[in-house]
RNA sequence: GCGGAUAUGGCGGAAUUGGCAGACGCGCUAGAUUCAGGUUCUAGUCGGGGCAACUCGGUGAAGGUUCAAGUCCUUUUAUCCGCACCA
């Protein structure tokens, strides 16, 4: 046979699609698994070939344990809200809702194109407002039970196209679309309370299956400190101004205090400060600089002195200075610190640029060059002198503070809480109204979901509001709670609003009565498998954990982790090694590949291409020896006989079934795939093999590719699908060895070879180690010092 | 800066997790097939030395642990990803 891929393809698809091949089962009495993929943003560019990597791994398990029996729902819908198809609106003025249902359209009929065993009757798209509706009645859920509030924030604002920018939108401080200066704005910004979640998050990862780099990088995400409050007296005793530290213990080291510019306190003691004009001044630069900046160009600290202001150590009653800086920041802490130079490699730079004191309170290294930060035995601290172990000198320390009444034992979290909204048109209303007498009131979960109304100008209005400002049939309203005019709120939700709970939706998909019916919940919830970027793994995997853990504790879904296991595809490269994109010109269009080789060679590539969590790049002439590969597969119809394989390449059979079904699990598609090609090199040594073996061999490649293993099943004269038949079984006793080759070193240097029975005592190894002839001449006459046998494996033996 | 990762032939990558470095594929060389290009087949392909058997060196760099290190430890360099309004 020949791999005839321009007609083959499209035959199975059709097929797969008229059967309904890989619709998920009713049958809640089979074991179920339920894998998922990151749903895409339906770009106006299409698929990209990123999309087939992410989708391609998790494509061939579900298709492996279809074969395995399982009930396995594989599902793909659209995450649509978002910027590009905004401004797109903007520059074209086609609508948002245009625009997305074409894009979907497409997107579908390309992802059609690859083969994919998605289960295409439970697709969703997040713009659609039967599915809007319940993310807005998740945020009523949260906003009854206390986990949404406003509050003012900083946001990076540009005076002269009047719009709010992202931090990316604003770098080197300059606006991307006019080049003028970014400053810094204060402005009302509605916030889930996820820090309230913190621990309940960090507690979680216990129970699942994430590696450990993915755990690191949520638990450094959440970022969960132990420390202290104390009160530093200010102003001459009126007043206290509370910091936050982790190393209570060094108290005694604090020279002086930095306040954040923006803290409040400051404004209170204008008169007192002497020097206000300074600080306002200072204020000014710093309003020009994105908190990223202040955080990231920490090379030369700069900051303001201020006269007439001083603090009290509380420990040991010196007046100490305050300074302010742009390296403390209003969001972590209390917007204050006090400074211990000694020990903190921040403060020492600024004590040194500012002359403060340094006073050394731990031993062990020479604050005179440098600020140490490890342990030692604490000096010039009062009570605490002598104590060489930092959890008991903390401990003292925050006992003594606690007994004083001047701080207390405390923990801090470097996740802030989540500012929930954007000032767009494409998002998610968010539905509460602005009443004059009522305050906030949320929308009546009866007239959900809040649609986004019609409208042809998607131009952000003045001062950065949502385009939404300017309907006044969608601001201007009744409060559902007295009856009297009121407004609605125009911001939108953030993009990661409908991505936070869509493998819910998955499961039930066209559910009127609740966002998916808690039975059908219960058998597919949790997700067993998730795979996605790695640029996921700390904001939307950590926000979707918290929206299903409130769901949880509001007895709204039955598990309290929503994914079982998780993955990471790595990036595909450009043909030069460089990240694809569209201004480097060295994007890989997959449909271009799909027509020139087939879907089969390019899902049989991508994952050929290397370690799957790992990046690497295109290389076009890879994709010539999938086709390749391929190919010999066709042609192996054309030596399958009814008898006459060779006992060797029976065992080998039995080996890959073992290889290949261990290393799908394992997401190393890459060694399973050169297992099958090794296998198919056996098979052309040996000239023959029977048609079950070639059965066998069509369904191990069947997930990687199933057209091709399809189209052989056919004309093997089968009947039904390949993809839903049986997964090959192999029998342990024929891939064990009965004798094994093992390595001879002499003093760790490769000497020989040896072949021995594999059930071989370590005695008689050596024997037959020291008799063979290489090795026999090495030892004579010289002394033994060491023999090692590893089964199997190695013999060392140390000679002197 | 902080956090996460990576580094192995000409290239993509393997290495049973501390046990024969370079599986598999690409590319390249030689030969066969073909009118030719492409395809297909056979042999070879980490580097140095040797006709060869063989031998010496070799996993970003420098140290260390071990009978044994690509793998573990310390230091270091380079690259990639995330850092809160990009999706």
């Amino acid at each position: 046979m020949k791999h005839d891929f321009k007609n083959i393809e499209p035959k199975w698809q059709q097929r797969w699609e008229a059967a309904e091949a890989f619709r998920a089962g009713e049958d809640r009495s089979k074991k179920k698994f339920y894998a998922l993929v990151e749903f895409p943003y339906p770009s106006g560019a299409g698929m990209h070939i990123g999309h087939v990597k992410a989708y391609a791994g998790l494509e061939v398990v579900s298709r492996k344990r279809r074969m395995e029996g399982y009930n396995v729902l594989f599902p793909l819908g659209f995450d649509a809200f978002g910027l590009p198809t905004e401004n797109y609106a903007i520059k074209t003025h086609v609508h948002p809702r245009v625009a997305t249902d074409r894009n979907i359209e497409k997107f579908t009929m390309q992802m059609k194109k690859l083969g994919f065993s998605f289960d295409w009757s439970k697709t969703i798209d997040t713009t659609d407002e039967n599915y809007y509706k319940w993310t807005q009645w998740i945020f009523l859920k949260m906003f009854e039970n206390g986990l949404v509030f406003r509050d003012k924030t900083l946001v990076n604002y540009c005076p002269s196209c009047k719009v709010v920018l992202s931090n990316e939108d604003s770098q080197g401080g300059k606006c991307d679309i006019c080049k003028s200066d970014v400053i810094q704005k204060s402005k009302d910004v509605w916030y889930l309370r996820i820090t309230e979640y913190a621990d309940k998050l960090l507690e979680g990862l216990d129970s699942v299956d994430y590696p450990q780099n993915i755990k690191t990088q949520q638990i450094n995400w959440i970022g969960k400190s132990q420390g202290a409050f104390v009160d530093f007296s200010v102003a001459g005793g009126k007043e206290k101004l509370t910091i936050y530290t982790t190393r209570p213990d060094t108290l005694f080291g604090v020279t002086f205090m930095v306040m954040a510019p923006e803290h409040p306190m400051l404004d209170k003691y204008k008169d007192i400060i002497t020097n206000f004009d300074r600080v306002e001044e200072y204020r000014a630069i710093c309003a020009k600089k994105t908190e990223f900046e202040r955080t990231q160009v920490n090379k030369d600290k700069t900051g303001v002195k201020l006269e007439g202001f001083t603090a009290k150590n509380p420990v040991n009653g010196k007046e100490i200075p305050v300074f302010i800086s742009d390296y403390v920041m209003m969001g972590y802490g209390t917007g204050a610190i006090m400074a211990v130079p000694a020990h903190d490699e921040r403060d020492y730079e600024f004590a040194r640029k500012f002359g403060v004191d340094v006073i050394e309170v731990v031993k062990g290294g020479d604050v005179s060059e440098a600020a140490y930060t490890g342990d030692g035995e604490m000096v010039n601290s009062g009570f605490l002198d002598g104590l060489t172990n930092k959890k008991d000198s903390i401990a003292k320390m925050v006992e003594y503070l606690e007994e004083k009444g001047i701080g207390k034992a405390g923990v801090q979290y470097k996740m802030k809480d989540w500012a929930f909204n954007r000032q767009r048109y494409w998002g998610e209303p968010i539905p509460i109204i602005h009443c004059p007498n009522c305050g906030m009131v949320p929308v009546p979960y009866d007239e959900l979901p809040l649609k986004l109304p019609n409208i042809d100008k998607f131009e952000p209005g003045e001062g950065g509001e949502s385009p939404l400002a300017k309907i006044d049939s969608f601001v201007n309203c009744t409060c559902p709670k007295c009856g009297g005019a009121a407004k609605r709120e125009t911001d939108t939700m953030p993009q990661w609003a409908g991505s936070s709970w869509y493998f819910l939706r998955y499961v039930d998909p066209n559910n009127n009565e609740r966002f998916a019916d808690p039975e059908r919940l219960r058998y597919w919830m949790p997700v067993d498998w998730y795979n996605g970027g790695m640029e996921h793994v700390t904001r939307h995997l950590i926000y979707s954990r918290f929206w299903y853990r409130f769901l949880y504790d509001i007895g709204e879904v039955p598990f309290p982790e929503p994914y079982l296991k998780r993955t990471a595809q790595g990036l595909i490269l450009g043909p030069d090694g460089e990240k694809m994109s569209k201004s480097r010109g060295n994007v890989i269009d997959p449909l271009d590949i799909v027509d020139a080789y087939g879907a089969d060679v390019l899902r049989t590539y991508i994952l050929f291409l290397g370690d799957y969590t790992a990046s690497a790049p295109w290389a076009e002439n890879g994709v010539k020896g999938c086709r390749r590969f391929l190919e010999r597969v066709a042609a192996l119809t054309d030596i399958a006989k009814g008898k006459g394989s060779t006992p060797a390449l029976e065992k080998q059979f039995h080996k890959t079934v073992k290889k290949v079904t261990s290393d799908i699990e394992e997401m190393k598609f890459n060694t399973a795939l050169a297992a099958l090609m090794t296998l198919i090199n056996d098979i052309s040594d040996a000239g023959t093999l029977t048609v079950d073996e070639l059965k066998t061999f069509i369904a191990l490649l069947c997930p990687f590719a199933p057209h091709l293993c399809e189209e052989i099943w056919e004309s093997l004269g089968e009947k039904g699908f390949l993809s839903l038949s049986p997964w090959p079984v192999y029998d342990e006793s024929k891939v064990v060895d009965a004798e094994v080759e093992i390595a001879v070193q002499i003093n760790g240097k490769l000497r020989a070879t040896v072949t021995v029975s594999a059930d071989a005592d370590k005695a008689s190894v050596l024997e037959t180690v020291r008799s063979c002839d290489k090795i026999a001449p090495l030892i004579e006459g010289k002394q033994i010092v060491k023999e090692i046998y590893i089964p199997g494996k190695i013999v060392n033996i140390v000679v002197r």
